[in-house]
Formats: structure tokens, sequence, C-alpha cells
DNA sequence: AATTTTCATGCAAACCTTTGCATTCACTTT
DNA sequence: AAAGTGAATGCAAAGGTTTGCATGAAAATT
């Protein structure tokens, strides 16, 4: 009974010694008898004495929590991330406080209100779609409270950040797209002031640049959301075109499957007349049918450095390191949603 | 500089009171003079005042957090269950705390002691598949922490629970089977002490006995987790046998997608030469091909309910409710994995 | 034997907030 | 004018922990 909420005070009246002494004995401070220390170790160890940490927190004026912010975790993309960030804070002596932010940068706001009240180490975050401005970072940052960005950047602010090459990915997709004999490629986008949206819209144009494959301005559309749904009137849009593109490089694996459905739907063979190409490779896209081609990216080591990078900051606090910036390089994955690339092509 | 960090003595040295007369006006005390109040609330305003959880939680022995312990969040079915926690919780005073036990008992319980630890005031737990003694739970709700259990059952526990008729979910999925015209219909079933496998089986052992078909022992496997690696050996082995099954009932789509990918590999006709069924669906089910027929799960109700659940208990605490039990229904989704079944058959 | 050194422990303050009780002051009542 | 009332505010304790400084006793030095 009561097992779990002894308190020092306690254990100081039952060894009739005061909470200062229990304290030091169970700290180990050297000026501590051991025969004290062993007595008081082994009541904590009896009585399952947990320190309060809220006591200590209230001392230290800090949480020992740290904040994650992420727009949404029903994607296997930020799932996978946040169970990396797990996987390196959870045998750490910090707690881990995630938060959805939805995409909305009003939410966002609130939550880093919150987690600011809370008075957390520090925290982690990907901004929702809709941030363009990072002034509530700023806030935490001039509190002491370090943050790291991770995969969606925050441009001007300072600060470390664990980003992706989504421009080297998106130029991977349709540099193949182009050597296995495409021509009108189009692209559907994600949400316009996305970072990530950004640089695969930009390795997109340039790819085609560079290979003086022409583009046209209808061939790229965005869309507002995400998940499936978002994807399938922008993909109906392009391939009712009278131009038809013979292939779709998709901002992420849901759109793509959009861009699959309707193709599907329209009568277009996959990958004979049209070749679809996606992002992410979220586990099940290998199982669709056609399974389908994406760019991998390392989404739980991404999550991994993303932590030990903030519990390093926690820890040199203070000492004015510069900010660091991690770019992981993400990979082309050749599926059957696309064609395959002449293999006599060499260098 | 240093906002969000004011204290309410800050506050009562700038306006010559006392910290008690601070607090007082700020939690609109009766005894608090009209004046007073409007200044005190004004500079809180300018300065942005936050009270401190820390001292709050020391005085009030509670740290406004509630604890979440899932096995994982990278499958839909959690982190949509946790969107729907997030979205009752969120605007409530109480902070979440995502926890993942990765399956492993001995994790789950660590995770336990660092929640008791944190004094949360609450937890909602769905337990590992390793998981069959309870006590790690018991000895929280000795500690006057009310626990919720959702969607895996804790046999023996009492607490309020939120838990899905897996077995009606099975058995509809099952008895479709059989009028759509199958008879060896086999079984990939989850780890063995999950009370929603063994709901899972039981429906489907139920389902074939009420309708006359014979099932087999060799017909029903069990696989050791529930990605889509794990349902591949057992599907093959399945699908080897001398007697090939013509529909398999799978624990949920993951495992489902392994057996139609072996399905497929050895040349058999979906659902033409076998008819697969899932459970869960999975967002992404519907865009296989075949799409696939599975049991849907109310996930995002399921989140809510348990967390608004857990929220009234936590109000009504001392008060001795009976605790609830709350069941929802699953239904059977039909997709093009499975043969139509005769629409003849009324009644 | 007197003094210094060493060792072990206790006291009290600090962290921030809430709250029961005491205090102060102005105003009303007799 | 004295006593009583009421309103507005302050004091102090509590909650659990850590830590600088002080205290005490015993051991070692002179």
């Amino acid at each position: 009974m009561g097992k779990g909420r002894v308190t020092l005070k306690d254990m100081a009246t039952e060894l009739k010694l005061s909470p200062s002494t229990v304290s030091r004995a169970l700290n180990d401070h050297p000026a501590i008898g051991d025969k004290t220390k062993k007595a008081v170790k082994e009541l904590a160890n009896e009585l399952d004495y947990q320190p309060n940490p809220m006591a200590l927190g209230l001392l230290q004026k800090k949480s020992n929590t740290i904040g994650v912010i992420v727009p949404e975790i029903t994607s296997h993309f930020f799932s996978a991330i946040i169970t990396g960030i797990q996987d390196v804070i959870g045998p750490s002596e910090y707690n881990i406080m995630i938060c959805l932010s939805n995409e909305s940068y009003e939410e966002e706001v609130t939550l880093v209100k919150k987690l600011s009240k809370m008075r957390v180490d520090g925290i982690l975050v990907s901004p929702s779609s809709e941030t363009k401005d990072f002034n509530h970072f700023r806030r935490l940052q001039n509190n002491d409270v370090p943050v790291v960005v991770f995969d969606r950047d925050c441009p001007g602010l300072e600060a470390d950040k664990v980003l992706v090459d989504d421009y080297s990915g998106a130029y991977q997709a349709v540099e193949y797209l182009i050597r296995s004999g495409c021509s009108k490629i189009a692209h559907l986008g994600g949400p316009l002031n996305l970072s990530t949206t950004k640089h695969r819209l930009q390795g997109y144009l340039d790819a085609m640049e560079k290979n003086g494959v022409p583009t046209r301005e209808e061939y790229i559309l965005h869309v507002d959301g995400f998940s499936h749904k978002d994807g399938l009137k922008p993909a109906k849009k392009l391939l009712a075109l009278e131009n038809t593109p013979d292939a779709i490089f998709a901002v992420n694996d849901s759109i793509a499957t959009s861009a699959i459905h309707m193709a599907k739907k329209m009568g277009l063979r996959i990958p004979e007349d049209i070749s679809i190409v996606g992002f992410d490779d979220e586990p099940h896209s290998s199982y669709f049918s056609p399974s389908l081609s994406t760019v991998w990216q390392p989404v739980y080591s991404l999550g991994m450095l993303s932590a030990r990078i903030l519990l390093q900051r926690i820890k040199d606090r203070g000492s004015n390191d510069e900010f660091r910036l991690e770019i992981f390089k993400p990979e082309l994955v050749i599926r059957t949603s696309s064609r395959k690339e002449p293999i006599n092509i060499v260098g």
C-alpha cells in the first residue's frame, strides 16, 4: 500500500536520519558513511522509493521531458520517425511528449505554448504544412529550449536540422523516368510552402531541364493534403489532358496510388502506357500491384539521429556550438509501376 | 527575455503585493478587490505568465499527465487510435505521454514503472502480445491510478475496458466465405495469448461448426508478429498443403497481404482459386489489387471513447462506480480478394 | 592535555504555488 | 467615541528534493 509514493522524509524518520543525509546517501555523496549508505539503499530498495520528479523539476527548473511535434502519425513516415526517436530517448533519463499539429499552424502554436508551459527541456519538430512563420520556435529558443528540426525544414530558423535531400531523390526519380524512355513527365506536388515539396519540385524541374526534356505548366499540379483522397482529383485532371503524360512523379506514395487508381480506371496500362513513381517507400508500396517504384528515405535513422542531436544539445547547453545540419540521402527503388530503363546505357 | 518564466513572486514584487494575493487574483478569489484583480491580470497577460506545472503538481500530488501504452505505432490501427485519444485529451487540461512497448512484456513493465514514477493521473493501455500477467497494472490501480484497457483485453483485470467484438467480426467474415461457396477455409491467426487473436479464432471455429463445414488442424496456423514478413512463411505452408485451401481468413490485413503475395507467386488466381479476407481495414487495403476484403473496426472512435472514459474516471476518482465495458461492433467490408456471395440467398 | 584535522551528519533555504488563518484598515453601528 | 463589522491583503506552511554551510564528535596531531 502506498508503494512508490515513499518520500525521503519517510525514510529519514524510519532510519532516524535527516532527509538530507538520506538524499546524499542515495546519490553516493562522499561525505556519507558506508554503513549509512548501505542502510539507506537497502530501505529505499525495499520500499521501492522513487524520487518525485516534480520536486526535482521544481528545484532544477527542468522537466526531464522533451516534446515532439509532428503533423500526424497515421502515415508510416512519421510513425517510423517517432519509433526511432523513442528508441533513443526511451533508455535515457528523458520522457517524451508527442503532439500532433494536424497540419495546422494554429494548433502548432498552441502546442508550442503548451510545451513551453510544461518547461520541456528541448523539442523535436517537423512543422505543419501551413507554417510559414517560425517565431513560436524562436520564442522557445530564447527561453533556452533547444529546437531540432527534422524532415521539413524551417528556412531562416537557426537550429539543428536533420533533413533529407529531397532534391536529389526527385532528381534521381525523374532522371530515371527519362532514361527509361518517358518524355511527357508530369508532377503531382504537395502543398506549396513545404520545403520538402519545393525541393522535390525543383529536383523534378532540374532533371527535366538538364536532360533537355521540355516540361509544361499543365503537367505540374499541387495537392492540398498528403492522403490518397487528396490526389484523386488532380490525378484525374492530369490524365484527362489532351497531351496525356507518359509518366507521373508523385510527391509521396499515397498520391502515387491515387494516380495508379485513376490511370487504371481510365484503362491505361501501367507501366506500358504510363509510369508512376512515388516518394517515401511506405511498407505496403511493394505489395501493390503494380508494385510502386518510389524513393526510399531512412526514416528510422532520421528519427534516431534527430533525438541524439537533441540530447547532445541539451547536455551541452551553454557551450555555443554551431548548429548541425545533417542531410540524409534518399534512394530510388525501382519496382513495376515504371518501365525498366534500358540496361545498355552505361556511364 | 525570460518570457514565460515569470513567477508569481516576480509579479508580486512588481505590483507591491504578496504572492498569495496575486495567486488569488488570478484565480478570481472573491476576497480580492476588483482593481487589484484587474491590475494583476493585466500584468500577467503582458508578461505572459504561465503557472509552473511542477509547483502545482508537487502541491496537488498529481502531474496532469496521462500515460498511453501501445505495442507500436507504425500500423495504421494504433496510430489512428492514438489520434482519437489525442483529439479528446488535447483540448483538456491533461498532457499525454505515449509509450511503445514494442510487443515486449518486459518493456511494458518498465514503462509502467516509469509512468508510475512520473505520477501520471491515469493510463490507457493495450497490452503487448507477450503479456499474460497484469500485476503491473494492478500496482498502478493500488496507487489510485485508474487504468483503461483498450482493444486488447486483459482477462481477469478489473478495469474499464473498450474492446471490439473480434468474435463477431471473424464470424461474419467466415460465414460470408462459406456462403460464397468456399469450403476449405484456413485461418492465419496471431500470437496465441492475445485476446483479439483468441476471439478471432473462436469466431472462425464457431462459424465453421455452425455451418457444418469441417475444419482441419492443418488449416490453422499462428504467426509470431503482425507485419507482412511474419505472414509469408505460414502462408506458404498453408498453400503448399496437399489439400489446398480455397479461402484464407487472416488475423489482420498485413498477414492477408502476405497470403495474397504467396498465392500470386504460386500461380493461384484471387478470388477464383482462393479467397482471402483480412482484418482491420487499413486505408491502403482498398488500393491493393485485388482490393482486400476485410473487417473494419471503428478505431478512431475507440480511441476517443477510451480517452473520455479515462477522463471521467479521473474526475470521479473516489466514487466507486462500476467498471465500464464497451464493445464496438466491427463490420465486414467485401472487396475483390474474395468471391461475391450468391445474391439469391435470402433469409 | 590542548589543539587541529577529519569525518559524518543536520539545518535551512530554495524552487513555485495554493490556502487556512491572522492582520490591517476603513467604515458602520451603537 | 468605542466597539463591531466587513473587505482586502499578508503570513506561513506545505509539498519533496538538493546543497552550502554549520555543527558535532571522534581521531590525530602537537
